[in-house]
DNA sequence: ATGTCCTCTCTTAGAGGA
């Protein structure tokens, strides 16, 4: 099974992008994150004329994620992250899909740091990782793949020195991080290119994909189960280049079925 | 501080977020 993850920056702007990489590409299972489209207005009939079911949590402007895929199989488990009744950033959705549980996430950006923005992505980071330890000692297969919002280690960003006060390379962050990985999670791409650059995202600004001045922030975390299952995974780092492309980039992996 | 892109609105320009 081929999943990938993606955040579009917008799935309207995006559209004709999403829908070339997708056939271009073929993923079994498409996590995407940050719709910036309200419920009503993604595009499902567009997706399923090219073969993908969806389903998805949209929220007018901001946040916003989605699970497709190529067959009518997503058993969609919940559209939130406990433990914040308050909390209403559409941030998280989960479903098994033949089988695997796969958690699609964007985490808060959290900048600027310190201030309450800061302060909510690292509660919702420990949301995630409480809620990441139950499906943990579940068992089960699971995937929690998107946009982390966060450069794990100082080889996932192009300048390090220049990224320490921000709230994606904070250590404050990166601990967080780390914590969510001591429960036993693999970092698939890292786990498949030890010691490797690897970016998936480019700002916009000064001419950041040309330069190649890119961080690492989204990933994709293994449970034990389907560690041994990877065999591959990649970037789709030609879709950066695309016209009107988002500033991030598709992740993929692929595990033996 | 700046750069760029996307979305929304007290909309065709500016603000907020990333």
């Amino acid at each position: 099974m081929k999943i990938a993850t993606y955040n579009v920056n917008g799935i309207t702007a995006r559209l004709p992008v999403l829908l070339r990489w997708l056939q271009e590409t073929t993923p079994d299972v498409a996590c995407l994150q940050e719709l910036k489209a309200p419920q009503e207005k993604f595009p499902e009939d567009a997706l399923r004329d090219i073969g993908y079911f969806a389903k998805w949590h949209g929220q007018k402007s901001w946040n916003g994620v989605a699970i497709l895929s190529r067959k009518d199989n997503i058993q969609e488990v919940r559209r939130a992250l406990p433990g914040d009744d308050e909390d209403s950033h559409s941030r998280y959705i989960e479903a098994i899909v033949d089988g695997i549980t796969i958690g699609c996430l964007y985490l808060p950006n959290g900048n600027p740091a310190p201030g309450p923005k800061f302060e909510y992505k690292l509660k919702w980071f420990e949301r995630l990782t409480t809620h990441a330890a139950e499906l943990m000692n579940s068992g089960k297969p699971v995937v929690l793949t998107g946009d982390y919002n966060v450069m794990p280690t100082e080889l996932d960003v192009y300048k390090p020195e220049r990224w320490g006060d921000d709230a994606l390379f904070r250590p404050e962050t990166r601990q967080a991080f780390h914590t969510l990985m001591s429960q036993g999670w693999t970092d698939a791409l890292r786990e498949l290119n030890p010691g490797v650059k690897i970016y998936t995202f480019w700002d916009y600004f000064r001419n950041a994909y040309g330069r190649d001045a890119g961080l690492r922030i989204d990933h994709f975390l293994l449970s034990p189960q389907l560690k041994s299952k990877l065999v591959d995974a990649g970037v789709c780092r030609d879709v950066r280049g695309w016209e009107k492309s988002s500033d991030h980039a598709p992740v993929w992996i692929q595990l033996r079925d």
